[in-house]
DNA sequence: CTGAAAGCGCTAACAA
DNA sequence: TTGTTAGCGCTTTCAG
């Protein structure tokens, strides 16, 4: 395993003298450069297959000052990224958008911030073309970090800046929380609920308050006994429903931030003998299929298209680093919102 | 943000000349090696802060032929690698012990056999030093690629190949299979169950049959009936369950290869009237935490310690890499397994 | 249309 | 101990 043989890989001048041409038409050839004439193509392209030849990135980054791989950032000093299935759909978008523009994806993960510097230098290093940045908390200094090595860059999700601030074209990808929880909260509406409750996300994530303020824009007289903060994982929607419970017994209707949220409140309506969605209607949020699908009775949501949003990150990003698009005119990138979608399952 | 002032980084050149110093010494100090006066150290290091200069990998690279960065591969035609915990627990251990060790990971997400060529591609192209790669279905090409590339790699997990093959010092990880199904087996005989039934995971991989075969080495009469193939995600645990349920409604356990198959099991259960562990005692496998803990009841399993077994394949590649470790021994790299342990909740 | 030649930024002999 | 000198393999002007 450690010394297979040790053939060393055959460079594009031995192509070329295998060829008969010189380094430079090999290049050509390779790099598919117009204006070589046919039957010399055909005999690079024959040295090629014969000598197994593949171009040293190494070599050509040095020159082209292109890596032809974006970054990962993954900022999540909490195990979040491996528990929740969000991420993981999300990279997966990526690596799919990636891979058809022949682009790599290196993933950087960061357990706290002691590894920010080593991601920073990483960035400056010049490794990468550009990142994608994934960091939950308003307070984050990932993207600034980001910015100052003068890596191009597009977020996951909405920062938490404020628009006076420093975010000047930071561009992201988001789905639209706010006009979602709009819809979850109508919905419940809808099939006559009254008391309606929230369990919000960590209030330190936009997701989490643009999800909040969706809430509002449709109950804004809301009893604040009826708002409970989760962390998105079902422990917390678990406790937090039980909080829920007992400040305000007569409830009959919950929005959850999140399915996996839901599915802990789910076991606490059940534990405390409400049937659901009878005495208690529930609505998530985010359609993760293999817990709403899963979650008994199986759960009313709000879909938003994670894969999807991976997708458009990655090609926001490609087409930053890039800006030789289309014919000549700058389309001044900007930053997406997807659009949520209602799905109607048991709970509600 | 595509045009950031464009300051082209500091090279080496500019940081000796700004320390009065060759190139060759400025290096050697960037690169902490020995034998250099303690003054033109400090000098180095100074210009080295005030140009904010890093290092370009590319042109390291291409000289030392190391990248400090290893791949992992990951062959999921299905969306597993999305919707399990597993890989994503194991994947954060790799992380960890390599970025401990200063090496970059990049994935190498494969949808179908049709991205084989272009993982071949990349890994003969030398962008990493290493391979570690996850191919779950015994009948997978990619451990042959990476060996034709010629990319030192680790697999997770045993490999399906019998050992007469061309597998010869092929090196994995894998945790204890079948000894845990021995001990989870022999757990359910000493509460007193008689009749054992086993959801295995799909056979194609080395992991449910290790796992079976654990089985049977404690209950090798078993009627086969009591024996049913689901594929290791939640709805085939269910639908695995209700076959066994309809071949032997008198069972009073089961043994399910994974924690998500126990999940669907319990369901079922719960639907069919039986109650756990009163009348059918349950016994899952992985402790992967988000599952066993939450389920109805708490999931009496297995455990084996996923992000470990991802920390010693990165340990085991790095090393493998690197041939240089101890005195002068070779200490001839092997495989490992890692023990597995139960865990008893409230399910059996 | 093709080839010659000049580096990209860095490390590693080899000299001094 | 430090500096000088070759390249690593490739792309890219610039001539021809």
């Amino acid at each position: 395993m450690s010394d297979p043989s040790f053939a060393p890989r055959p460079t594009l001048e031995a192509v070329a003298a295998r060829a008969g041409v010189s380094r430079a038409t090999a290049s050509r050839v390779v790099n598919g450069s117009e204006g070589v004439r046919a039957p010399l193509v055909e005999r690079v392209r024959q040295a090629v297959d014969e000598l197994g030849y593949v171009p040293n990135q190494a070599a050509r980054t040095l020159v082209t000052r292109r890596n032809d791989a974006i970054a990962v950032v993954v900022a999540e000093p909490e195990t979040r990224f491996f528990t929740d299935p969000f991420f993981a759909q999300q990279v997966r978008g990526i690596s799919k958008e990636l891979t058809a523009r022949d682009n790599q994806l290196v993933l950087l993960l960061t357990e706290g911030t002691a590894d920010y510097e080593r991601v920073g230098r990483y960035l400056a290093g010049g490794h990468v073309d550009g990142a994608l940045i994934f960091s939950l908390h308003t307070d984050d200094s990932l993207p600034t970090l980001a910015r100052r090595a003068g890596v191009p860059t597009v977020i996951g999700g909405r920062p938490g800046w404020t628009d006076s601030d420093s975010d000047h074209g930071t561009l992201y990808v988001d789905c639209d929380n706010r006009g979602g929880a709009r819809d979850a909260v109508r919905h419940l509406l809808s099939i006559g609920r009254r008391t309606i409750a929230h369990i919000a996300g960590p209030l330190d994530q936009t997701a989490s308050v643009d999800r909040l303020d969706g809430f509002r824009d449709v109950l804004p007289e809301t009893d604040p006994a009826l708002i409970a903060e989760g962390d998105f994982t079902p422990e917390g929607g678990a406790s937090a429903m039980a909080e829920l419970l007992r400040r305000r017994p007569d409830l009959d209707a919950v929005f959850a931030a999140s399915d996996v949220m839901a599915s802990g409140a789910l076991r606490v309506l059940r534990t405390s003998g409400r049937r659901v969605p009878e005495d208690v209607a529930v609505v998530g949020f985010d359609d993760m299929v293999s817990v709403a699908e899963w979650t008994d009775p199986p759960l009313t949501t709000i879909r938003q298209d994670i894969e999807e949003m991976g997708r458009l990150m990655a090609r926001l990003l490609l087409r930053a680093v890039a800006p030789s698009a289309g014919p000549q005119s700058v389309p001044a990138l900007s930053s997406i919102v997807t659009p949520t979608q209602l799905v109607v399952r048991a709970s509600a």
